[in-house]
RNA sequence: GGGUCGCUAGCUCAAUUUGGCAGAGCAACGGACUCUUAAUCCGUAGGUUCUGGGUUCAAGUCCCAGGCGACCCA
């Protein structure tokens, strides 16, 4: 770190306020107490965790003794104390387990100072698998050890930690307090894992692609500015992976996919958070039917590990992530929810019309194609609940998607649509270096004319076309949209650990 | 950007309707209890009621401005 962009430390402040607060002033007192007499242990040795336990150990009826004893270790949760007596629940990365804290077994010294231990400890303790009477798993403990004392009292045990704002700021206790937080994490990764296992199975090389770029393609939308201080460049955060995979099938990858973190500068709301995870992948030779095909199962298999079954509940109502789901063009569900039949060769000032009779803001510069999108978006995407996908999206608003091969106006594309949101988009792609110039020149144009979000031109990338991309069949998978989706989440936040979030008052400077 | 709601003890929330001593549970502290499971029981302590103005004998409560957040809409 260099000291120009050093934080600002204030260890000082930090012991003040524990030192201040009754709640935290005794448990200070007695860190101390530890650092002087030695400190903590830098390890420890377990032998057993919560699960392991729980699991040797299925069948054993009340009062039942095993002679075998066991070392665990965890955070100690609230004790319950009985005198002579402590049932004292630790909980591990596997587990709650009890521990029978008897001052017959640990002795007077020993069982004194555990009583002196808080809740949000860390400890270590050694003894006997033994039942209770009323017949709970524990271990009677015939040793223990402070491996961390906890400064700062948890969260309530029973209520937990429910703001939503403090939930994402102190994801720790978050993810102490609330098991369906832990669930949360535990499931996006497996679902991740079976991503990666599924597009690995069917041949797919995972590759990194740069994340700080001198442009920003691949997407409509604004990016994050920086800069490099040695090249004296201003540098942007990817919006998309998806002109640099594409290289790499022109370099003769022909199955290539990339999980990666996505930047983009735009508002925070529910399925929004400036930088997410998308997948992308692309294969030569196919097309996208053949993508069609492949996340239909993709999506399958992760609802399955997510979840154990394609029949999931999303917000109260049952979805059925099974396919083959539903196709429909983005010009037939238009022209149905219109009742009229509007197309893309209808003038331009008549979609406008229609446009705004629908409380659309239209834009002087779209032409049918644009219009027709807004009016999807603004009649039908919301009412998609089964999964479908919405084919044919106009060229005007699918610059890297190849010409329909049999029809005019429209790209091979679809948008895969959940629950009213969008969780795919794929294509045949654009090959054709002289038609991506086009595009890419009237994107141009579009951001002359006030469009922020419109494509740049990136010359290598139309370089590369000319080298020869072959007909490829390219995805973009939303990774946080699909975790939201297989855990019941309505927003993104409960999904990412650490979500984008405006500094904290007193913390920033 | 607009609208609605919210901000009270470490945590979860009352008290706001109708202005009148700022409360409970959990956590903490002291005590009792050798089979608890949100243990129970007795006792103690804990507050810049988001901030700043205003009205009033009196403001957590009413008014104005601001901050932060949640939800809905654009």
């Amino acid at each position: 770190m260099t000291a120009e962009d050093e934080q600002p430390a204030t260890p000082a402040e930090n012991v003040q306020s524990l030192e201040t607060t009754a709640l935290t002033k005794e448990r200070l007192a007695k860190y101390r107490a530890v650092i002087e007499s030695g400190g903590f242990p830098y390890s420890f040795e377990r032998t057993d965790t919560a699960a392991d336990l729980a699991s040797r150990f299925p069948d054993l009826g009340p009062g039942a003794t095993t002679g075998e004893v066991v070392t665990i270790a965890g955070r100690l949760q609230t004790t319950r104390e009985m005198g002579k007596l402590i049932f004292a629940p630790v909980v591990d990365g596997t587990g709650a387990l009890q521990l029978f804290v008897d001052q017959r077994t640990l002795g007077d010294d020993k069982f004194a100072a555990f009583r002196d231990l808080d809740p949000g400890d860390w400890i270590g303790a050694t003894g006997e698998v033994i039942v209770t009477k009323r017949g709970e798993l524990s271990v009677r403990i015939s040793e223990f050890d402070l491996l961390q004392k906890s400064l700062r009292p948890m969260p309530d045990k029973w209520h937990g930690l429910k703001d939503i704002e403090q939930r994402s700021r102190r994801r720790y206790l978050d993810l102490l307090a609330n098991e369906d937080a832990r669930n949360v994490a535990i499931t996006r990764a497996r679902i991740v894992s079976e991503l990666r296992k599924q597009f690995e199975d069917r041949g797919y090389v995972e590759v990194e692609t740069p994340v700080l770029l001198p442009q920003a393609t691949g997407a409509a939308a604004r990016p994050f500015k920086t800069s490099h201080s040695a090249l004296d460049m201003d540098m942007y955060l990817r919006i998309a992976t998806e002109l640099y995979l594409k290289r790499l099938v022109v370099g003769g990858i022909e199955k290539v996919f990339e999980i990666g973190r996505i930047f983009r500068n735009e508002g925070i709301d529910s399925t929004h958070n400036p930088e997410f995870t998308m997948l992308e992948s692309y294969e030569a030779f196919a097309d996208f039917n053949d993508i069609m095909t492949l996340v239909e199962d993709v999506v399958a298999a992760c609802a399955i590990v997510a979840t154990g079954a394609t029949g999931i509940t999303y917000d109260g109502r049952t979805i059925d992530l099974a396919g083959p789901y539903r196709r429909a063009t983005m010009l037939e569900l238009t022209q149905e929810a219109l009742g009229s039949d509007v197309d893309f060769d209808t003038p331009i000032p008549k979609l406008r019309s229609v446009a705004e009779e629908h409380g659309i803001e239209v834009e002087d510069h779209w032409g049918s194609g644009k219009l027709v999108e807004a009016l999807f978006d603004e009649l039908v995407e919301a009412s998609l609940w089964e999964p479908t996908y919405v084919t044919e999206h106009p060229i005007e608003t699918s610059p890297l998607a190849r010409v329909h091969r049999s029809k005019p106006h429209v790209t091979e594309r679809f948008e895969l649509f959940i629950a009213g949101d969008e969780y795919a988009n794929a294509f045949s792609e654009l090959n054709d270096p002289f038609d991506q110039r086009a595009r890419f020149e009237s994107q141009s144009a579009a951001r002359a004319a006030g469009d922020e979000e419109a494509h740049t031109i990136d010359e290598d990338y139309i370089r590369a076309l000319e080298y020869g991309l072959p007909p490829t069949g390219g995805l973009g998978l939303g990774v946080d949209r699909l975790v939201m989706l297989l855990t019941d989440k309505k927003h993104i936040r409960e999904v990412i650990l650490f979500p984008t979030m405006r500094a904290e008052a007193g913390d920033e400077s």
